[in-house]
DNA sequence: ACAATAGGGATTTTT
DNA sequence: TCCCTATTGT
């Protein structure tokens, strides 16, 4: 295969990384929308097509297993062969591939199970309760994400220094007890995964430098994202005589709050030194005026390597700015747009409404329901976290090894089979006395129990001993299909009047299709059944259902990273919302938002539309906001600002006229600058400042103990004094 | 054992 | 407001 079809259709900065000296280390520091994913592909071609590097030494590393599969796909494609023995996927992906290839040296029996959030969320409390510490001081969500913290940093219970800190000592406590649950059960969250992967190859030189000596290339997509473990992870990994190719972009780090370390990129220049960097710096997606704001909006931050994308296509149009008066008013603005845009024959699904948080698409489901618009929102549950789907596979968990005691506590009384809180904790007590797990002791202690419960309890070892006899010579789908008639799962979600939709039954059978479609082939380290039970706990998107096509789609900015849209709205642009509350007394926190926002905006090809609402409802109360800080650091030029609402949508939509009955316009006319004014919760101030008239007028007011404010004049209700 | 109700909490969530 | 959990009543 000749260079020139590896490196056909990539500009001069694309074509200069995937070529770059593959002696040395690379860092490609992509801007939004630079074409960062192509660039890795087409290195990897590059390196196994142009330099003999054979598809068994290279391994790369994304964050998503749609990325991972996406670049698979695109090798598959570019190096015409199949490349399916290749290390080609997620750090959490590759360190399960580890300890089950090993999972002799990393401690762990060869059924050991993942466990996914809720798991571990039930785990924690349980153990929380046996050891009467109290959740209203130490709520348990609070102690699961201090645990998952230290592990994302790498730590164990017994790394940590509490100093006086009461909540970290009592972390600490529960940590270890934890700790010690998971080592006795085979236990290993997401984050044990890469912890104990990387305990693995550091307590085992052997084995270490025979993972060194085979992957010559390590390339790393979205670097600005991995946490402290994956970089010692990638750092061990490294000995300077293979080499890395790193892809990421610093501004684009929003996952701050779940351990990853933005440094991590600046620290490969050190650590990997010498290091050749080049920057991808034109755009290809979004208008100059997009760019030109995105641009200055994160220009604000400190700490940047600095960075600013370009792009050769023309201005576009200007970024349209809405004032709504309620979160209603917003998402009569925003949809109504959607409908005229849709009417001048754009496709549904060229839209997208993005939210800092999901609370805030309830609105705009309810105003796009009213126009017949079809919509997805993505968020929410995922396919493999629904409770009717990990009912079923705790069934089929158990089928395979009764003694998994996660799955016994879930399924041991569901559906209700009279099994009580009483006769289960018999069992736990017996099963900790006896070091059993909890299905052998349920067998051991049944004839010790009141005959009703013993018959219960019977009744459920065995189902479970005949569904696994049953079912053992059957294909996995087969299995899966016998256990949710055998388990009554079916029967109970039919019956299910809350369900009415069926949903529930019709994800069920959306399981058996999963199942069928599962490629075991992939991972031939499992037998099949543990290799679609990790597959569902590794890769809970399940992918079944939620096409885009012909959909406007509402989701997160958070979850829309990585996509582009021709439209995009952007809701609640208000202080306290986004920026969220919760950021903005730390630099760094509000670093994350503005960041946020940016990759945002990027989002969009050929128009954004940014919106907020000077009146919301959130969390049950009204509550009266000012406009984002974002919207103050973009430059007025760029923006289009509009204050009223669409003609056509003002008769249809506003059938409660909610928006004038509790707000009282305040025009006393004696507003100069330097008159003192008393506000209700602010108390007395002097006007330092005003702009505009009528209802939108907003006075800068200096309090004397509250600082100084933007008020809008008429929610303000000011006394003059 | 289970359904009905009252109380508390409430970003973002690649795995 | 909504959702999850803990408690209460049958």
């Amino acid at each position: 295969m000749n260079l020139s079809e590896i490196t056909a259709g990539l500009n001069q900065r694309q074509l200069e990384s995937v070529t770059l000296d593959i002696s040395h280390n690379s860092l490609i520091l992509a801007g939004a929308g630079s074409g960062k994913t192509r660039v890795l592909t087409h290195r990897i071609a590059y390196l196994v097509t142009q330099k003999d590097i054979h598809t068994d030494a290279i391994l790369a590393v994304t964050f998503t297993n749609k990325a991972a599969l996406e670049m698979r796909e695109r090798l598959g494609v570019l190096l015409r062969r199949p490349i399916q023995s290749m290390w080609v996927g997620t750090f959490h992906g590759l360190a399960h591939r580890l300890l089950r290839t090993h999972y002799d040296k990393a401690n762990l029996s060869s059924a050991f199970q993942i466990l996914d959030a809720q798991d571990q969320f039930r785990i924690v409390k349980r153990l929380m309760k046996e050891n009467n510490i109290d959740e209203a001081k130490f709520p348990v969500r609070k102690i699961q994400w201090f645990i998952n913290q230290q592990k994302d940093e790498g730590l164990r219970a017994q790394d940590i220094d509490a100093g006086y800190n009461y909540f970290i000592k009592k972390g600490i406590e529960v940590f270890s007890l934890y700790e010690a649950h998971c080592r006795a059960n085979d236990l290993i969250d997401f984050a044990e995964l890469l912890v104990r992967s990387y305990e693995l190859l550091k307590n085992n030189p052997e084995l270490l430098e025979h993972y060194q000596k085979r992957f010559k290339h390590i390339l790393v997509d979205e670097f600005q994202d991995t946490n402290t473990v994956q970089y010692k992870w990638i750092n061990l990994l490294f000995n300077n005589n293979n080499k890395v190719f790193c892809v990421g972009d610093d501004d684009q780090s929003i996952y701050g709050w779940r351990g990853a370390k933005i440094e991590n990129i600046t620290k490969l220049e050190t650590d990997f030194s010498p290091i050749q960097t080049i920057r991808l710096e034109q755009n290809y997606r979004s208008t100059g005026n997009i760019l030109a704001a995105s641009n200055t909006l994160i220009a604000n931050n400190s700490n940047r390597m600095g960075k600013s994308l370009w792009t050769s296509s023309g201005d576009g149009d200007l970024i349209d700015v809405y004032e709504a008066r309620t979160e209603r008013d917003e998402a009569d603005y925003v949809v109504s747009t959607i409908q005229k845009i849709i009417n001048d024959g754009s496709a549904a699904n060229e839209c997208a409404i993005l939210y800092r948080s999901n609370a805030q698409s309830r609105v705009f489901e309810e105003v796009l329901i009213k126009y017949n618009i079809p919509y997805v929102i993505y968020g929410g549950l995922r396919f493999f976290e629904r409770a009717e789907i990990k009912d079923a596979l705790c069934y089929l968990r158990l089928m395979e090894n009764s003694s998994d005691n996660v799955a016994f506590e879930r399924v041991v009384n569901f559906p209700t089979r009279g099994i009580g809180n009483a006769t289960i904790e018999k069992v736990r007590e017996f099963a900790r006395d006896n070091h059993t797990s909890l299905y052998q002791a349920a067998v051991q202690i049944t004839p010790n129990l009141p005959t009703r419960a013993a018959n219960a309890l019977s009744g459920f070892t065995q189902l479970i001993e005949k569904m696994s006899d049953d079912a053992k010579h059957f294909e996995l789908s087969e299995k899966v299909a016998y256990l949710l008639k055998e388990s009554g799962l079916v029967n109970h979600y039919s019956n299910d009047k809350t369900d009415k939709a069926g949903s529930k039954k019709d994800n069920l059978e959306e399981l058996i299709a999963a199942a069928k479609q599962y490629n075991h082939e992939d991972d031939s380290e499992m037998n099949e059944v543990v290799g679609f039970i990790s597959l569902a706990s590794l890769d809970s998107s399940g992918d079944t259902n939620a096409p885009a096509n012909q959909n406007v789609q509402l989701m997160t900015i958070h979850s829309a990273k990585g996509l582009e849209f021709p439209y995009v709205f952007i809701g609640g642009m208000e202080e306290d919302l986004f920026p969220s509350r919760q950021s903005k007394d730390e630099p760094h926190l509000m670093d994350e938002e503005r960041r946020l926002c940016y990759v945002g905006m990027t989002r969009a090809m050929k128009k954004l539309s940014l919106s907020y609402a000077i009146k919301r409802f959130l969390h049950g109360q009204s509550l009266y906001a000012y406009p984002s800080r974002f919207l103050d650091e973009i430059p007025s030029e760029y923006l289009n600002k509009i204050k009223q609402k669409f003609g056509a949508t003002q008769k249809n939509y506003r059938d409660d006229d909610i928006f004038n009955q509790d707000i009282a316009p305040e025009s006393s006319g004696q507003l100069s600058i330097g008159v003192t004014v008393k506000h209700a919760k602010f108390g007395y101030g002097s006007v330092l400042n005003f702009e505009g008239e009528g209802d939108s007028a907003r006075i800068q007011i200096k309090f004397k103990t509250a600082g100084t404010k933007w008020l809008i004049a008429s929610y303000a209700n000011l006394e003059f004094v």
